[in-house]
DNA sequence: CAGATTGTTCAAAATTTAATGAACAAAGTG
DNA sequence: CACTTTGTTCATTAAATTTTGAACAATCTG
Protein backbone atom coordinates (compact mmCIF):
# COMPACT_ATOMS: atom_id res chain seq x y z
CA UNK A 1 0.00 0.00 0.00
CA UNK A 2 1.29 3.11 -0.82
CA UNK A 3 -0.16 5.37 1.69
CA UNK A 4 1.31 3.07 4.80
CA UNK A 5 4.06 5.59 6.85
CA UNK A 6 7.40 5.47 6.36
CA UNK A 7 9.99 4.59 9.32
CA UNK A 8 10.90 8.27 9.01
CA UNK A 9 7.17 9.51 9.57
CA UNK A 10 6.18 6.62 12.17
CA UNK A 11 9.21 8.70 14.18
CA UNK A 12 8.50 11.59 13.66
CA UNK A 13 4.85 11.17 14.63
CA UNK A 14 6.07 9.92 17.60
CA UNK A 15 7.60 12.45 18.89
CA UNK A 16 4.65 14.85 18.60
CA UNK A 17 2.13 12.17 20.09
CA UNK A 18 4.39 12.26 23.04
CA UNK A 19 4.40 16.21 22.87
CA UNK A 20 0.83 15.89 22.63
CA UNK A 21 0.53 13.97 25.80
CA UNK A 22 2.42 16.50 27.27
CA UNK A 23 -0.04 19.00 26.76
CA UNK A 24 -3.09 16.43 27.58
CA UNK A 25 -3.95 16.33 23.97
CA UNK A 26 -5.50 13.49 22.20
CA UNK A 27 -2.99 11.25 20.72
CA UNK A 28 -4.85 11.35 17.30
CA UNK A 29 -4.40 15.58 17.91
CA UNK A 30 -0.20 14.70 18.12
CA UNK A 31 -0.76 12.26 14.91
CA UNK A 32 -1.81 15.00 12.57
CA UNK A 33 0.07 17.36 13.26
CA UNK A 34 2.80 15.10 12.77
CA UNK A 35 2.40 13.96 9.72
CA UNK A 36 1.58 17.21 8.60
CA UNK A 37 4.89 18.86 9.85
CA UNK A 38 6.99 16.34 7.54
CA UNK A 39 4.56 16.76 4.84
CA UNK A 40 5.34 19.04 1.96
CA UNK A 41 2.52 18.96 0.49
CA UNK A 42 -1.38 20.20 1.72
CA UNK A 43 -3.40 17.48 3.13
CA UNK A 44 -7.44 17.05 3.66
CA UNK A 45 -9.34 15.10 5.74
CA UNK A 46 -9.67 12.00 3.36
CA UNK A 47 -5.31 11.81 3.19
CA UNK A 48 -4.75 12.23 6.96
CA UNK A 49 -7.59 9.78 7.29
CA UNK A 50 -6.06 6.73 4.93
CA UNK A 51 -2.34 8.36 6.45
CA UNK A 52 -2.70 7.92 10.04
CA UNK A 53 -5.88 5.32 9.72
CA UNK A 54 -7.91 6.74 12.30
CA UNK A 55 -11.25 7.58 11.90
CA UNK A 56 -13.06 10.92 9.85
CA UNK A 57 -13.85 11.61 12.96
CA UNK A 58 -10.84 11.62 14.95
CA UNK A 59 -9.61 13.73 11.85
CA UNK A 60 -12.28 16.24 11.92
CA UNK A 61 -12.00 17.08 15.82
CA UNK A 62 -8.84 16.56 16.06
CA UNK A 63 -8.22 19.56 12.97
CA UNK A 64 -10.82 21.20 14.94
CA UNK A 65 -8.31 21.55 18.19
CA UNK A 66 -5.43 22.01 16.16
CA UNK A 67 -6.98 25.33 14.22
CA UNK A 68 -8.18 26.65 17.53
CA UNK A 69 -4.49 27.07 18.43
CA UNK A 70 -3.06 28.18 14.70
CA UNK A 71 -0.97 25.27 14.99
CA UNK A 72 -2.40 24.41 11.37
CA UNK A 73 -3.51 26.57 8.86
CA UNK A 74 -6.07 26.19 5.88
CA UNK A 75 -4.60 26.36 2.09
CA UNK A 76 -6.77 26.70 -0.64
CA UNK A 77 -6.32 24.35 -3.01
CA UNK A 78 -7.70 25.97 -6.55
CA UNK A 79 -10.61 23.58 -8.37
CA UNK A 80 -10.88 20.81 -4.92
CA UNK A 81 -13.54 21.84 -2.68
CA UNK A 82 -12.08 19.77 0.31
CA UNK A 83 -10.49 21.29 2.74
CA UNK A 84 -6.42 21.17 2.87
CA UNK A 85 -4.09 22.04 5.92
CA UNK A 86 -0.41 22.53 6.20
CA UNK A 87 1.09 22.88 10.00
CA UNK A 88 2.48 25.93 10.92
CA UNK A 89 6.02 25.70 11.67
CA UNK A 90 6.05 28.74 13.60
CA UNK A 91 6.87 27.96 16.96
CA UNK A 92 5.71 31.25 18.42
CA UNK A 93 2.53 31.22 16.82
CA UNK A 94 1.47 27.96 18.25
CA UNK A 95 2.83 28.71 21.31
CA UNK A 96 1.23 31.66 21.61
CA UNK A 97 -2.27 30.24 20.36
CA UNK A 98 -2.09 27.70 22.98
CA UNK A 99 -1.48 29.83 25.86
CA UNK A 100 -4.16 32.11 24.88
CA UNK A 101 -6.56 29.26 24.60
CA UNK A 102 -5.58 26.21 26.61
CA UNK A 103 -3.57 27.52 29.19
CA UNK A 104 -4.78 31.46 30.09
CA UNK A 105 -8.33 30.26 31.15
CA UNK A 106 -6.78 27.72 33.54
CA UNK A 107 -5.11 30.79 34.74
CA UNK A 108 -8.33 33.19 35.32
CA UNK A 109 -9.99 30.37 36.83
CA UNK A 110 -7.41 29.56 39.84
CA UNK A 111 -7.24 33.44 40.25
CA UNK A 112 -11.30 33.15 41.28
CA UNK A 113 -10.57 30.17 43.16
CA UNK A 114 -7.88 32.01 45.21
CA UNK A 115 -10.38 34.76 45.86
CA UNK A 116 -12.93 32.42 47.31
CA UNK A 117 -9.88 30.72 49.78
CA UNK A 118 -9.09 34.69 51.10
CA UNK A 119 -12.86 34.87 51.65
CA UNK A 120 -13.07 31.64 53.86
CA UNK A 121 -9.96 32.51 55.25
CA UNK A 122 -11.81 35.12 57.17
CA UNK A 123 -14.16 32.59 58.99
CA UNK A 124 -11.40 30.32 60.30
CA UNK A 125 -10.55 30.07 63.57
CA UNK A 126 -7.85 31.94 65.39
CA UNK A 127 -5.33 29.22 66.26
CA UNK A 128 -5.21 27.80 62.98
CA UNK A 129 -5.61 31.24 60.83
CA UNK A 130 -2.10 32.50 61.36
CA UNK A 131 -0.64 29.11 59.60
CA UNK A 132 -3.29 28.72 57.05
CA UNK A 133 -2.88 32.35 55.54
CA UNK A 134 0.56 31.68 55.98
CA UNK A 135 0.16 29.20 53.07
CA UNK A 136 -2.27 30.68 51.43
CA UNK A 137 0.08 34.04 50.83
CA UNK A 138 2.72 31.42 49.40
CA UNK A 139 0.65 29.70 47.22
CA UNK A 140 -0.44 33.34 45.83
CA UNK A 141 3.24 33.81 45.55
CA UNK A 142 3.94 30.78 43.20
CA UNK A 143 1.05 32.08 41.00
CA UNK A 144 2.52 35.63 40.85
CA UNK A 145 5.88 33.70 39.58
CA UNK A 146 4.18 31.87 37.60
CA UNK A 147 2.41 34.64 35.65
CA UNK A 148 5.20 36.54 35.50
CA UNK A 149 7.03 33.38 33.85
CA UNK A 150 4.60 33.49 31.06
CA UNK A 151 5.51 36.47 29.22
CA UNK A 152 9.26 35.75 29.85
CA UNK A 153 8.89 32.41 28.13
CA UNK A 154 6.88 33.92 25.41
CA UNK A 155 9.20 36.40 24.78
CA UNK A 156 11.72 33.76 24.98
CA UNK A 157 10.52 32.06 21.50
CA UNK A 158 12.38 34.44 18.91
CA UNK A 159 10.94 34.89 15.46
CA UNK A 160 13.02 32.15 13.03
CA UNK B 1 -18.32 13.26 61.69
CA UNK B 2 -15.03 15.42 62.39
CA UNK B 3 -12.72 14.13 60.22
CA UNK B 4 -14.86 15.96 56.80
CA UNK B 5 -13.10 18.30 54.92
CA UNK B 6 -13.92 22.20 55.55
CA UNK B 7 -14.96 23.96 52.75
CA UNK B 8 -11.48 26.01 52.88
CA UNK B 9 -9.90 22.52 52.42
CA UNK B 10 -11.73 21.42 49.71
CA UNK B 11 -11.15 25.06 47.92
CA UNK B 12 -7.15 24.37 48.38
CA UNK B 13 -7.71 20.83 47.33
CA UNK B 14 -8.95 21.81 44.53
CA UNK B 15 -6.84 24.23 43.83
CA UNK B 16 -4.09 21.36 43.55
CA UNK B 17 -6.00 18.45 41.73
CA UNK B 18 -6.24 20.93 39.31
CA UNK B 19 -2.42 21.36 39.25
CA UNK B 20 -1.47 18.09 38.89
CA UNK B 21 -4.16 17.67 36.04
CA UNK B 22 -1.58 20.06 34.15
CA UNK B 23 1.29 17.92 35.67
CA UNK B 24 -0.49 14.76 34.24
CA UNK B 25 -0.25 13.16 38.25
CA UNK B 26 -3.20 11.66 39.44
CA UNK B 27 -6.06 13.44 41.27
CA UNK B 28 -5.32 11.51 44.36
CA UNK B 29 -2.25 12.59 44.09
CA UNK B 30 -2.96 16.62 44.44
CA UNK B 31 -5.64 15.95 46.97
CA UNK B 32 -2.76 14.69 48.99
CA UNK B 33 -0.56 17.78 48.38
CA UNK B 34 -3.36 20.16 49.06
CA UNK B 35 -4.48 18.58 52.37
CA UNK B 36 -0.84 18.40 53.66
CA UNK B 37 -0.46 22.03 52.27
CA UNK B 38 -3.19 23.65 54.85
CA UNK B 39 -2.29 20.85 57.51
CA UNK B 40 -0.26 23.13 60.04
CA UNK B 41 0.68 19.37 61.60
CA UNK B 42 1.91 16.24 59.82
CA UNK B 43 -0.30 13.82 58.87
CA UNK B 44 -0.02 9.93 58.39
CA UNK B 45 -1.27 7.52 56.25
CA UNK B 46 -4.06 6.47 58.08
CA UNK B 47 -5.11 10.33 58.84
CA UNK B 48 -4.97 11.01 55.36
CA UNK B 49 -7.31 8.52 54.04
CA UNK B 50 -9.59 9.05 56.16
CA UNK B 51 -9.61 13.16 55.69
CA UNK B 52 -9.85 12.25 51.83
CA UNK B 53 -11.94 9.34 51.57
CA UNK B 54 -9.49 7.64 49.24
CA UNK B 55 -7.72 4.05 49.68
CA UNK B 56 -5.25 2.63 51.75
CA UNK B 57 -3.66 1.44 47.96
CA UNK B 58 -3.92 5.34 46.43
CA UNK B 59 -2.78 7.28 49.51
CA UNK B 60 0.66 4.54 50.04
CA UNK B 61 1.35 4.99 46.10
CA UNK B 62 0.61 9.13 46.15
CA UNK B 63 2.83 9.28 48.68
CA UNK B 64 5.07 7.54 46.70
CA UNK B 65 5.00 9.32 43.69
CA UNK B 66 5.30 13.29 46.22
CA UNK B 67 8.39 11.31 47.77
CA UNK B 68 9.98 10.78 44.51
CA UNK B 69 10.35 14.41 43.99
CA UNK B 70 10.52 15.89 47.25
CA UNK B 71 7.14 17.35 47.62
CA UNK B 72 6.69 15.75 50.88
CA UNK B 73 8.59 15.52 53.57
CA UNK B 74 8.77 12.66 56.12
CA UNK B 75 8.24 13.64 60.05
CA UNK B 76 9.57 11.88 62.61
CA UNK B 77 6.84 11.23 65.82
CA UNK B 78 8.22 10.26 68.88
CA UNK B 79 6.95 7.04 70.07
CA UNK B 80 4.66 6.59 66.83
CA UNK B 81 6.24 4.05 64.32
CA UNK B 82 3.71 5.39 61.49
CA UNK B 83 5.15 7.77 58.95
CA UNK B 84 4.21 11.29 59.12
CA UNK B 85 4.47 13.76 56.33
CA UNK B 86 4.13 17.38 55.78
CA UNK B 87 3.89 19.12 52.32
CA UNK B 88 7.27 20.83 51.22
CA UNK B 89 6.68 24.61 50.67
CA UNK B 90 9.73 25.42 49.22
CA UNK B 91 8.45 26.22 45.72
CA UNK B 92 11.98 25.57 44.27
CA UNK B 93 12.38 22.24 45.53
CA UNK B 94 9.28 20.80 44.36
CA UNK B 95 10.23 22.47 40.73
CA UNK B 96 13.69 21.34 40.72
CA UNK B 97 12.73 17.80 42.21
CA UNK B 98 10.12 17.27 39.54
CA UNK B 99 12.46 18.77 36.63
CA UNK B 100 14.76 15.63 37.33
CA UNK B 101 12.20 12.89 37.76
CA UNK B 102 9.89 13.50 35.54
CA UNK B 103 10.83 16.06 32.68
CA UNK B 104 14.24 15.33 32.24
CA UNK B 105 13.79 11.81 31.28
CA UNK B 106 11.47 12.41 28.86
CA UNK B 107 14.05 15.45 27.17
CA UNK B 108 16.51 12.81 27.01
CA UNK B 109 14.10 10.40 25.39
CA UNK B 110 13.43 13.09 22.62
CA UNK B 111 17.25 13.23 21.62
CA UNK B 112 17.68 9.87 21.00
CA UNK B 113 14.75 10.02 18.89
CA UNK B 114 15.79 13.27 17.51
CA UNK B 115 19.04 11.16 16.19
CA UNK B 116 17.07 8.19 14.78
CA UNK B 117 15.38 10.52 12.72
CA UNK B 118 18.75 11.94 11.22
CA UNK B 119 19.82 8.32 10.46
CA UNK B 120 16.57 7.85 8.93
CA UNK B 121 16.72 10.79 6.76
CA UNK B 122 19.89 9.85 4.98
CA UNK B 123 17.83 7.32 3.56
CA UNK B 124 15.31 9.69 1.91
CA UNK B 125 14.96 10.11 -1.74
CA UNK B 126 16.58 13.46 -3.13
CA UNK B 127 13.34 15.28 -4.09
CA UNK B 128 11.77 15.46 -0.30
CA UNK B 129 14.95 15.15 1.45
CA UNK B 130 15.08 19.04 1.21
CA UNK B 131 12.35 19.55 2.64
CA UNK B 132 12.48 17.35 5.40
CA UNK B 133 15.40 18.31 6.29
CA UNK B 134 14.54 21.85 6.93
CA UNK B 135 11.86 20.62 9.21
CA UNK B 136 13.68 18.44 11.19
CA UNK B 137 16.49 21.10 11.92
CA UNK B 138 13.32 22.98 12.74
CA UNK B 139 12.32 20.80 15.29
CA UNK B 140 15.68 20.49 16.61
CA UNK B 141 15.77 24.44 17.27
CA UNK B 142 12.79 24.25 19.14
CA UNK B 143 14.16 21.59 21.58
CA UNK B 144 17.06 23.31 22.01
CA UNK B 145 15.15 26.33 23.18
CA UNK B 146 13.05 24.82 25.11
CA UNK B 147 15.97 22.87 26.86
CA UNK B 148 17.64 26.66 27.54
CA UNK B 149 14.63 27.44 28.50
CA UNK B 150 14.32 25.18 31.51
CA UNK B 151 17.06 26.13 33.74
CA UNK B 152 16.30 29.60 32.92
CA UNK B 153 13.19 28.97 34.21
CA UNK B 154 14.25 26.96 37.97
CA UNK B 155 16.49 30.30 38.57
CA UNK B 156 13.86 32.75 37.99
CA UNK B 157 12.29 30.68 41.03
CA UNK B 158 13.87 32.87 43.74
CA UNK B 159 14.26 31.48 47.34
CA UNK B 160 11.91 32.42 49.62
C1' DC C 1 -33.49 20.73 -7.49
C1' DA C 2 -31.89 15.72 -7.19
C1' DG C 3 -27.79 13.66 -6.28
C1' DA C 4 -23.13 13.67 -4.81
C1' DT C 5 -19.37 15.30 -1.95
C1' DT C 6 -17.46 17.01 2.20
C1' DG C 7 -17.17 18.10 7.02
C1' DT C 8 -19.28 17.97 11.76
C1' DT C 9 -21.54 16.06 15.67
C1' DC C 10 -22.51 12.88 19.10
C1' DA C 11 -24.04 8.40 21.19
C1' DA C 12 -21.89 4.13 21.79
C1' DA C 13 -17.70 1.27 22.00
C1' DA C 14 -12.95 0.78 22.93
C1' DT C 15 -9.10 2.06 25.27
C1' DT C 16 -6.44 4.03 28.78
C1' DT C 17 -5.72 5.46 33.37
C1' DA C 18 -6.58 5.61 38.25
C1' DA C 19 -8.59 3.69 42.51
C1' DT C 20 -9.66 -0.09 45.31
C1' DG C 21 -8.80 -3.54 48.71
C1' DA C 22 -7.07 -7.97 49.86
C1' DA C 23 -2.76 -10.38 50.16
C1' DC C 24 1.72 -9.80 51.44
C1' DA C 25 6.09 -8.16 53.55
C1' DA C 26 8.51 -5.80 57.07
C1' DA C 27 9.25 -4.39 61.49
C1' DG C 28 7.96 -3.69 66.24
C1' DT C 29 6.17 -5.56 70.80
C1' DG C 30 5.41 -8.30 74.77
C1' DC D 1 8.32 -16.40 68.59
C1' DA D 2 3.38 -15.49 68.12
C1' DC D 3 0.83 -11.38 67.50
C1' DT D 4 0.00 -6.70 66.16
C1' DT D 5 0.78 -2.68 63.52
C1' DT D 6 2.08 -0.40 59.42
C1' DG D 7 3.10 0.20 54.62
C1' DT D 8 3.47 -1.72 49.82
C1' DT D 9 2.13 -4.27 45.80
C1' DC D 10 -0.72 -5.69 42.35
C1' DA D 11 -4.79 -8.02 40.19
C1' DT D 12 -9.33 -6.47 39.69
C1' DT D 13 -12.82 -2.89 39.33
C1' DA D 14 -14.25 1.57 38.30
C1' DA D 15 -13.91 5.88 36.07
C1' DA D 16 -12.37 8.97 32.62
C1' DT D 17 -10.90 9.75 28.09
C1' DT D 18 -10.56 8.89 23.28
C1' DT D 19 -12.05 6.86 19.08
C1' DT D 20 -15.35 5.28 16.06
C1' DG D 21 -18.87 5.50 12.66
C1' DA D 22 -23.42 6.49 11.33
C1' DA D 23 -26.58 10.29 11.07
C1' DC D 24 -26.82 14.82 9.85
C1' DA D 25 -25.99 19.44 7.83
C1' DA D 26 -24.00 22.23 4.47
C1' DT D 27 -22.38 23.03 0.02
C1' DC D 28 -21.50 22.15 -4.61
C1' DT D 29 -22.66 20.24 -9.47
C1' DG D 30 -24.92 19.19 -13.51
Amino acid sequence: MHSALSELEKEVIDIFVRIAGVLSLPRSVGELYGILFISSEPMCIDDLMRKLKISKGSTSQGLKILRSFGAVNPVYMAGDRRDFFTAEAELRRIVAGFVNEQVRPQVNIGKDRMARVKELLEQEEAGRKEFIAERIERLQGWQKRANALLPFALNFIKPD
